[in-house]
RNA sequence: AGGACUAUAGCUCAGUUGGUUAGAGCGCUACCUUGACAUGGUAGAGGUCCCCAGUUCGAAUCUGGGUAGUCCUACCA
C-alpha cells in the first residue's frame, strides 16, 4: 500500500465494478426500502446542493442495503420544460435563429438532440459521488411510460372535474410568452415611484386623485374605488370620472378592499391587469379591458397614441401626457415589490388568458390529513407547519405553459372552439362521434414540468400498470429534499399520489438545509461563487476555476469582481480531496434546521481522516497479513485488556451510529465514527497493541488475540463506515475482510454490524480510563516541563488504593511503552519522596522525580495553575452544597455526586498544595 | 404584515428529556521526523453560551421580552 491515500484511481475502479456487477439493483428480500431521487434537470450539471442530497440518500440506501432490506434507489431525470427550452433557444439565437423559424416539430427535435448530447453530464457526475443508484431502471419524465402516466392523470382528473379550463388572470412572462405559476414568480423589493393623478369628475366640479406604481395600466382602468365608509367620498359613489387620455367615463364605486389610510383613499381599478382589481371588477361587473399584447406592449384597445409602445415607453408617455394636461398631482419615491419570472427575470404582468387549472383545494384535503395523521412525517417537524400553512390556503394550480418542450395537453378543439379531452385525436373523434369533416387541432400548450414530477414516485414504477415494483417499493421510504421545493414538488406529489394510489408517496420527508458559500451567500453563477463538487473531488487549478466562473456570464461586467474574489478565496486553486472526504464533509454538516456554510477547512480535515484510515490499515496489515489472526472458531487466543476494551468500544459505536441514522442525524453518525476511529482505535488501541505485538516474550496466543482483535475490529468499523465512505472502505476491506474471516466480493453487500451490548465490559472500560489518566498525567508533565520525548523516565507512585495497585501490576507493560518509562514503582510507606513533579489520577499520586530534568520554577508555575483551577472549582462546589435548598430539593443522586466530587477535589487540592510547598522550600 | 429558523472558542459547527470542569475540526503556541501516518504525534492557550427579565435548588438548554441576521408566505394601489 502507498504511504498516502490516493483516491482518484480507486474510486472509478470500484464504481465501475459495482455497477457492472449489478450491486445497485434490488437484492431481494421481503422488507423493502426505497428512495426516489429528486430528478435533476436532464441537461443540468451537479452543484453542491445535489452533492449534499445525493450523499445523504446514498448513505441511507447503502445502510439499509447492508441491513438486508430489498433496496431500490430509483434514478431519473426531469425534462425541466422552461429551463431546457431556454437553453436550446439561446443556442439557436446565437446562430440568429428563433424557434419559430424552425417550427415546432424541428425545434423539439433539436431539444431531444441537446438532451442526448448533454444528458450524460449529470449522470456521470452522480456516479463520481459514489451514488449507488439502480441505473438499470433509469427514467426520464418524457419517457413513453411516464408520458402515458401523465396523460392518464390529466384525462382522469379532467373527467372527475378536477382539471378545468378557464379564463383568468395569470402571471404572464412577456419574454418567454407563457403563463407561469405563482411559485415561479419571485417578488423582491425594488425602488420605484408612486404617481398621483387627478381624474376629473364628470359634471365639472373637481377631481379625484388616484395613486399608482404602474401608470400605463390607467389605459385599462374601469373604475375608481373608494371605501364604502369613507365620508370624504361617500357623496361621489355612483358618479363618474373622466378617464384622461382615453375619453372614457368610469364609475366611482365603493369596495372595502380599499385602504382608507393609504394614499388618497381612492384606487384606480384595472381589472385586466391586477389581481386585486380583477376581484373588485368581478364583484362590480366591470369590463375587463386588456391593453397588452403578449409582449406586454400596448394593444389596440388603448388610444392610438399608445398602441405598439412597450409598457415602459407607455409608462413614460402616459406620465408626460398627464403632466402636460396638468393632471399629474405629484410623484413620490416608493419601494415596492416587483414580481419577476424566476427563469427570465423580467417583470411579470397579470394577464387575462385561457389556461388549464387543477382544482388544488379538493386534492389538498386528503394531503393535509395525511400529514396531520402522521402518515407522512417531516424531519425536522417544523416544516409541517410550513406545509399546512400553504396547503390550507392553496390556490388553483395553473398547469398550462405556452411552450413547446413538455407533455402536450391531450385536448382537441374544433373550429367553434369547443374542446374534447382524450388519449389522441382518433379516440376523441370516436368517443364524441365527430364526423371526419370536422377539423380538430390539438391544444398547443404543454404541461408545467411539475405536473409530471408530481407523479414521480409511482410513474417511475410502471403505473398505471399494477407492476410488481409498485407493490414492492411504493410507498417509498423517505423523500430527501430541500425546503425550496416543498410547494413545487413535495406537496403536489402528496396530492397526486393520494388521489391516484390512495396511499402516500413516502412515509418521511427529510428536509435538509441549503449549501451556501463560506460567507453564507447562496451559490449562483452570477455571484461567481459556485463550487462544483467534482472540483473538490478531483481538484482544480486557479486558472481553470477562474475560467469556469467567468465564462458565459449573463452580465460579463461582473467577471473582474468574481476573479478578484476567487483569487482571494482560492489563491492556489482547490486541492483534490476525493469523494469519500467530500461525502464525509457533507454528513458532518448535515445537522437539522440549519443551512450549510461550506468551509474548505472541513473537507481538508476529512481528507486527513481518510489518510489516517489508510495508514491505520497499513499498520494493521503490516502486522496481520501472512500471520495467524486466529480466525477459526477453535483458535487459541487470549484477549488483552485493550483487546476487550476496543471490542466493546466498537459495539458502543455501532449503537450510536444506528441511533443517529434512525433519526436522520448523519452528522452524529459521522462524528461517532470519526471519534471512535481516530481517538480510540488509532490513538489508543493501535498504540496499546504494540507492547504485545512487539514483545518477543509475549505468549503466542496473546499475540494471536491481538491480531484477531486488530483485524476484526477494523473489519467491523469498515462496514460501519461504508455507507458514508464507500470507496476507501471497499478498497481496504478487500484485504482486511478475508483476514477477518469474511468472504464475499464486496463490502457493499456485507451485513451491517448490529450493536451487541454484551460485548461491552464496564470494568475493562474503567481500567483503560485509568491507564489513559496515568499516561496523560505523565505526558502532561513531560510536555509542560519540556522533557525530551525520547527521554525515558523513572516514575514513582504514591497513595492510591488496592485497585490502583492491581491496575499497575496488570498494566505496567502498557505504561512503560506508552509513557516512555524506564521504570515505574511504588514509593514505599515511610520513605521520603524525592523532589518531583506531580500528576494525579484520582487518589493516586504520580511522581516524576526532578533530578536534572525539571525546572523548579516551571513546576511551581504549573502547580499554581492546577491549584487555582481546583480552587475555582471547589468554591463553586462548596457554594452549591452549602445551599440548603439544593441539598433538600435536588435528587439524592445528584447531591451525592456533587459531594463525591467535592471530596475528590479537596483531596487533590491538598496534595498539590503540599507538593507546591515542598518544592518552594527547596 | 404574519410565520419559521439562527445567534456557543479567531473561523466552521456539535451540545438528544434542565444536573459536563461547555466539546470537536480548522487555526494558534511549544516540543517532536519514535519502526501506520508531518494529510502525523504529544502537550497547551483560547468561551460573559447575543442582551434583559422570569421559572427552578440548579438554565447554553425551559418561558417571556428585546437585539442582530437569514429565509418563507401574503401584500397597499
Amino acid at each position: 500500500m502507498d504511504k498516502t491515500f490516493k483516491p482518484a484511481e480507486l474510486e472509478t475502479r470500484w464504481y465501475d465494478e459495482w455497477e457492472a456487477k449489478g450491486y445497485f439493483a434490488p437484492q431481494g428480500g421481503t422488507e423493502a426500502y426505497s428512495i426516489m431521487i429528486p430528478p435533476p434537470n436532464v441537461t443540468g450539471s451537479l452543484h453542491m446542493g445535489h452533492g449534499f442530497q445525493e450523499a445523504i440518500m446514498d448513505a441511507l440506501i447503502r445502510y439499509h442495503r447492508m441491513r438486508g432490506y430489498n433496496t431500490l434507489w430509483q434514478v431519473g431525470t426531469d425534462h425541466a420544460g422552461i429551463a431546457t427550452q431556454m437553453v436550446v433557444e439561446r443556442q439557436l439565437a446565437a446562430q440568429g435563429i428563433s424557434r419559430h423559424d424552425l417550427g415546432r416539430e424541428k425545434f423539439i427535435e433539436k431539444v431531444w438532440e441537446w438532451k442526448e448530447e448533454s444528458g450524460g453530464t449529470i449522470t456521470r457526475q452522480l456516479r463520481r459521488l459514489g451514488s449507488s443508484l439502480d441505473w438499470s431502471r433509469e427514467r426520464f419524465t418524457m419517457d413513453e411510460g411516464l408520458s402515458a402516466a401523465v396523460q392518464e392523470v390529466f384525462i382522469r382528473l379532467y373527467r372527475e372535474g378536477l382539471i378545468y379550463r378557464g379564463q383568468r388572470l395569470v402571471n404572464w412572462d412577456p419574454a418567454l410568452h407563457t403563463a407561469i405559476s405563482d411559485l415561479e414568480v419571485i417578488s423582491e423589493e425594488e425602488q420605484g415611484h408612486l404617481w398621483h393623478f387627478n381624474y376629473p369628475l364628470v359634471g365639472g366640479e373637481g377631481h379625484l386623485t388616484v395613486a399608482t406604481t404602474r401608470p400605463e395600466t390607467m389605459l385599462g382602468d374601469a373604475a375608481v374605488a373608494v371605501h364604502p365608509d369613507d365620508e370624504r367620498y361617500a357623496h361621489l359613489i355612483g358618479r363618474f370620472v373622466q378617464l384622461p387620455l382615453c375619453n372614457r367615463e368610469i364609475p366611482v364605486i365603493a369596495d372595502d378592499y380599499v385602504d382608507r389610510e393609504f394614499g388618497t383613499g381612492c384606487v384606480k381599478i384595472t381589472p385586466a391587469h391586477d389581481f386585486n382589481d380583477y376581484e373588485v371588477g368581478r364583484r362590480h361587473g366591470l369590463p375587463m379591458i386588456n391593453i397588452f399584447t403578449d409582449d406586454a406592449a400596448i394593444n389596440d384597445a388603448a388610444p392610438a397614441a399608445y398602441q405598439g409602445l412597450d409598457r415602459m415607453e407607455a409608462r413614460q408617455k402616459v406620465v408626460a401626457d398627464l403632466d402636460a394636461l396638468g393632471l399629474l398631482d405629484k410623484v413620490e419615491d416608493h419601494r415596492l415589490k416587483v414580481p419577476r419570472g424566476d427563469r427570465s427575470n423580467v417583470v411579470i404582468e397579470p394577464y387575462l388568458t385561457d389556461q388549464w387549472y387543477v382544482d388544488a383545494k379538493e386534492l389538498a384535503k386528503p394531503a393535509i390529513k395525511a400529514v396531520e395523521d402522521g402518515d407522512i412525517k417531516f424531519v425536522p417537524k417544523q416544516w409541517e407547519n410550513t406545509y399546512f400553512a400553504w396547503m390550507r390556503d392553496i390556490q388553483d394550480w395553473c398547469i398550462s405553459r405556452q411552450l413547446w418542450w413538455g407533455h402536450r395537453i391531450p385536448a382537441w378543439y374544433d373550429d367553434d372552439g369547443k374542446f374534447y379531452v382524450g388519449e389522441d385525436e382518433a379516440t376523441v373523434r370516436r368517443d364524441n362521434a365527430l364526423a371526419d369533416n370536422i377539423t380538430l387541432r390539438q391544444d398547443e400548450d404543454v404541461l408545467d414540468t411539475w405536473f409530471s414530477s408530481a407523479l414521480w414516485t409511482f410513474s417511475t414504477l410502471g403505473w398505471p400498470e399494477e407492476t410488481d415494483e409498485l407493490a414492492m417499493f411504493h410507498p417509498s421510504s423517505v423523500l430527501v429534499t430541500g425546503f425550496d421545493i416543498i410547494f413545487f414538488w413535495v406537496a403536489r406529489m402528496i396530492m397526486m399520489t393520494l388521489h391516484f394510489r390512495k396511499e402516500v408517496p413516502f412515509h418521511t420527508v427529510y428536509v435538509h438545509g441549503l449549501v451556501r458559500d463560506a460567507e453564507g451567500q447562496k451559490m449562483s453563477k452570477s455571484k461567481g461563487n459556485v463550487i462544483d463538487p467534482i472540483d473538490l473531488i478531483d481538484g482544480i487549478t486557479l486558472d481553470a476555476l477562474l475560467e469556469k466562473r467567468t465564462v458565459g456570464l449573463m452580465q460579463p461586467q461582473l467577471a473582474s469582481k468574481i476573479q478578484t474574489a476567487t483569487r482571494r478565496q482560492f489563491p492556489d486553486g482547490i486541492a483534490a480531496y476525493g469523494t469519500d472526504a467530500l461525502r464525509f464533509t457533507y454528513f458532518s454538516l448535515a445537522s437539522t434546521g440549519r443551512d450549510i456554510k461550506f468551509d474548505i477547512g472541513r473537507i481538508e480535515g476529512y481528507r486527513n481522516f481518510c489518510n489516517k484510515i489508510w495508514n491505520a490499515a497499513r499498520y494493521v496489515l503490516m502486522n496481520c497479513e501472512h500471520e495467524d489472526c486466529g480466525i477459526e472458531e477453535s483458535a487459541d487466543v487470549e484477549l488483552s485488556l485493550a483487546d476487550r476494551w476496543i471490542i466493546g468500544k466498537v459495539q458502543d459505536t455501532a449503537a450510536k451510529v444506528e441511533h443517529a441514522i434512525s433519526n436522520y442525524r448523519l452528522d452524529m453518525a459521522s462524528s461517532a465514527l470519526y471519534e471512535f476511529i481516530w481517538n480510540e482505535y488509532c490513538d489508543w488501541y493501535l498504540e496499546l497493541s504494540k507492547p504485545i505485538l512487539w514483545d518477543e516474550d509475549a505468549a503466542e496466543n496473546a499475540k494471536r488475540g491481538t491480531r484477531q482483535t486488530l483485524i476484526s475490529v477494523m473489519e467491523t468499523w469498515l462496514r460501519l463506515l461504508h455507507p458514508m465512505m464507500p470507496f476507501i472502505t471497499e478498497e481496504i476491506w478487500q484485504t482486511v475482510g478475508p483476514l477477518a474471516g469474511k468472504s464475499g466480493p464486496t463490502i457493499m453487500l456485507q451485513s451491517y454490524p448490529q450493536s451487541d451490548s454484551n460485548a461491552i465490559d464496564a470494568s475493562d472500560n474503567e481500567d483503560i480510563e485509568w491507564l489513559k489518566k496515568v499516561i496523560i498525567g505523565i505526558r502532561n508533565i513531560r510536555g509542560e516541563m519540556n522533557i525530551a520525548p525520547g527521554k525515558e523516565l523513572s516514575v514513582l507512585l504514591r497513595k492510591g488504593n488496592a485497585e490502583d495497585r492491581r491496575r499497575l501490576s496488570q498494566n505496567s507493560q502498557y505504561l512503560r511503552k506508552l509513557a516512555k518509562l524506564a521504570d515505574i514503582s511504588w514509593l514505599e510507606e515511610n520513605t521520603e519522596a524525592p523532589m518531583a513533579a506531580t500528576a494525579l489520577a484520582g487518589e493516586l499520586e504520580i511522581l516524576v522525580p526532578m533530578a536534572g530534568l525539571i525546572d523548579k520554577d516551571a513546576e511551581i508555575v504549573r502547580l499554581g495553575r492546577e491549584i487555582s483551577k481546583l480552587e475555582t472549582d471547589l468554591s463553586r462546589l462548596r457554594g452549591k452544597l452549602e445551599n440548603a435548598a439544593f441539598v433538600d430539593k435536588a435528587p439524592a443522586a445528584v447531591v451525592s455526586k456533587e459531594q463525591e466530587k467535592l471530596k475528590a477535589q479537596q483531596q487533590a487540592l491538598e496534595t498539590l498544595q503540599d507538593q507546591l510547598q515542598r518544592i518552594q522550600n527547596i
